[in-house]
DNA sequence: AATAAAGGAGTGAATGTTCATTCCGTACAA
DNA sequence: TTGTACGGAATGAACATTCACTCCTTTATT
C-alpha cells in the first residue's frame, strides 16, 4: 500500500455517505466499513466526527475553488467573468453532486452558521472575494445595480443552488444551452437597466 | 386549563429549540422541559420524533401560505402579483425567524428530499401551485422568459432565500425599500427584455 | 346533593438501543 | 526487537420510547 491512501478513502466514503443520509444518519462504523479501514483507523487521522466532517469541507471548498479559478482571468469584462464563474460553479456542482449535497447540508446545519458568519464577515475566502471583489468592480463601472454586495451575492448566487439542487435531485435537466440561459437571467437580476 | 394547550406548546418549544439547534441537537427531554410537559405527554400527541417533526412543518407551512394568501388577488397584473407573493413571503419570513430556520433545516435533511419531490411532481401543495400558475401565466402573457417553469421558480425565489437568510443571521438589514429594491431585481431576472 | 366510579390526560423514572470514542492486541517494517 | 499503522471488540454516555402510576374531571348512583 501506498503512503497511506486511508484518510482519502475515509474522506470519500463519508462523503457518499453524508450525501445520501445526513450527518447524523452516517455512524462511524458505517463510514469505516465503506472505507475498508478500521474504526480506529480514522481516529488515527481524524480527532473526532467533527473534526471528519469540517475537514471534509476544507477538501471539498479546495476543489470548487480550483475548479472555479481555472480560466479566470481579471483581464475580461465584468459579465464575461460573472458568466465565467456562475456556469463554471453550475457545471462542477451538477458533474460532483455529492459535492455538492454535502456543502448544502454543512451550510444548512449548525457548522455552517458560526462558519458563515466568520466567512463574510472576515473575509478568509478567497473563493469568496473573487465574488466580491468582481462585484465591487461592477457596482464602481455602474455596470452592475448599486446594492449591497452581499445583496448581489444573493441575487448572482441564490438561483444556482436552487437550480443546482433541483438538477441534482432529477426535477429538471440542466443541459449546456439552459445553464446559459439561466446565467444569462442571473445577469439580468444583476446588472443595471439603463 | 383550557382545552389542552399542550400539543402547541409542544410545537412551539420545539420549533425554537430546532431553530437555534438543528433536529438533531434537539432532545425529546429538552423540547419537554421547555414546553413544561412530561415526557410521555409528548408522545400522547405525536407518536414520535419524527412525526413530531413532519407535524411542524405542516404547521408552519400553513402559516406562511396564510401569510401570503392573504391580499392576493387573480386580477392583478403577472408583476404586481409576482411582488405581492415575493416580498409578503420575505417579509414574512423575516418577520418569524424560527419558522424560517426550522424550514431551511428540513428542506436540507434527508425528510426534505423525498417529500421535495412529491410536492412539484405531485402538485400537492397550494402555495406552490400559486407561483406556478403565476409562472405560467406570464409565460403565457410574453411577460416571462420562456423557460421551464422550475427554472423560473429558481430565479425568482432562490435570491428570496438566500436574503432572507443573510437577514436573519445579522449580516444586512433589510428595510421594505432594500426589499422593494431586491424584488425588483428578481423581476429582472425572470422578465423577458425587449 | 353527596358520593362513588370510570376514564383519560399527564408524568418521569426505567429500558433498551445506538453511537462516538477508546484501548489493547496483531502484523508488519526497520 | 522496537516502533508504527491498523483493526475491531469493549465501553460508557446519550437518547427515543415505554409504561406503571397519579391526579383530576366527568358521569353515574343513591
Amino acid at each position: 500500500m501506498k503512503d497511506s491512501d486511508k484518510p482519502d478513502a475515509v474522506i470519500d466514503a463519508a462523503l457518499e455517505l453524508i450525501a445520501e443520509h445526513g450527518f447524523h444518519g452516517v455512524s462511524m462504523v458505517m463510514i469505516a466499513e465503506k472505507a475498508n479501514v478500521g474504526m480506529g483507523t480514522i481516529y488515527r487521522y481524524f480527532a473526532s466526527k467533527d473534526v471528519l466532517i469540517s475537514e471534509m469541507y476544507k477538501v471539498v471548498e479546495n476543489r470548487i475553488r480550483i475548479a472555479v479559478v481555472n480560466g479566470y482571468s481579471r483581464e475580461k469584462t465584468v459579465k464575461e467573468r460573472f458568466f465565467h464563474l456562475i456556469s463554471t460553479l453550475i457545471k462542477y456542482l451538477i458533474k460532483h453532486p455529492l459535492e455538492f449535497r454535502y456543502m448544502e447540508q454543512y451550510h444548512n446545519s449548525p457548522y455552517g452558521v458560526a462558519f458563515r458568519k466568520d466567512l463574510i464577515l472576515d473575509h478568509h475566502d478567497r473563493e469568496m472575494d473573487l465574488f466580491m471583489e468582481l462585484f465591487q468592480e461592477g457596482v464602481r463601472q455602474n455596470v452592475l445595480k448599486e446594492l449591497p454586495i452581499l445583496m448581489l451575492f444573493s441575487l448572482g448566487l441564490g438561483p444556482l443552488v436552487s437550480l443546482t439542487r433541483d438538477h441534482v435531485f432529477s426535477l429538471l435537466i440542466l443541459d449546456d444551452e439552459l445553464i446559459d440561459r439561466a446565467v444569462e437571467a442571473c445577469w439580468d437580476g444583476v446588472r443595471r437597466h439603463t
